[in-house]
DNA sequence: AACCAGGACGTGA
DNA sequence: TCACGTCATGGT
């Protein structure tokens, strides 16, 4: 019994790519993962809802502005990047916003700076733990599994790092993504995390910055039409499928 | 003034 | 495995 025709399999690529070239059409390049410029501050170049370097892919340039996108990808765990933003940036103004410096810092000092983030409690032993094992690798890619071994990060957070920091091909899945795309028909509302990244690494082109732009075109997308229930209401894309 | 945000973990069925 | 409570600040 199949009463909805975009989970038709045969259609799956195709509707995928649909949805990913109307995103793009409408929204634009993102700029994902969003990173601070050298003086700590937001670059002044985009629209508070977008990253800070749309077109530009050659980010991370160093190391420590990969460990800057792990950063905020704990810390932006269920939480507005706005105030993820302000924690860095108290981060970034107290000079500790690198693996060797972090470590040094004291537990409360720590906590009173990414405060802004919420969870710090919680959040301040992730990082330390993060850090430990981020400096461990010595520059190396880390293997997903070794990534999951860090207590406070899941699935989610792991795929971020090896996207945006790594540049590994791994798609990101987030309550946004699964939202858009349970209202759209493709998968159940409550459908397992792998079972969605899967789908999209079957169908989606297999590119790194694609992947890192449909992510974020998805956010994008989802805080217009799917932050406040009812979802799916006036979703433009209901009607392009 | 509730509700939500770019989740993950611990616990007890 | 799964449902549910917990963690917390700040914007709307």
């Amino acid at each position: 019994m199949n009463v909805n025709t975009n989970s038709n399999k045969n259609n799956h690529k195709k509707n995928i790519e649909k949805i990913y070239a109307w995103l793009m059409k409408s929204y634009g390049p993102q700029g994902w993962w969003p990173v601070l410029n050298h003086k700590g501050k937001k670059p002044n170049i985009t629209g508070n809802l977008r990253g800070y370097h749309p077109k530009d892919y050659s980010y991370p340039r160093n190391s420590n502005q990969g460990f800057e996108i792990c950063v905020g990808a704990i810390l932006t765990q269920n939480t507005a990047w706005k105030n993820v933003e302000k924690a860095l940036i108290n981060l970034k103004a107290a000079k500790v916003l690198s693996p060797r410096k972090l470590i040094q810092l004291g537990d409360k000092e720590l906590k009173e700076l990414i405060r802004p983030a919420g969870y710090y409690n919680q959040k301040a032993g992730y990082l330390l733990t993060f850090t430990e094992f981020f400096l461990s690798l010595k520059g190396k890619v880390p293997a997903r599994g070794e990534v999951l071994n860090c207590k406070g990060i899941g699935d989610e957070t792991a795929d971020s790092m090896l996207l945006y920091a790594y540049s590994q091909l791994e798609f990101v899945v987030d309550a946004y993504t699964r939202r858009i795309f349970s209202n759209l028909g493709f998968i159940k509302h409550d459908e397992k995390y792998m079972i969605i990244k899967e789908l999209f690494e079957t169908y989606v082109e297999r590119d790194v910055f694609i992947y890192q732009e449909y992510h974020a075109l998805i956010v994008e997308h989802a805080k217009r039409y799917y932050s406040k229930k009812p979802y799916r209401i006036n979703d433009p894309l209901n009607k392009i499928l």
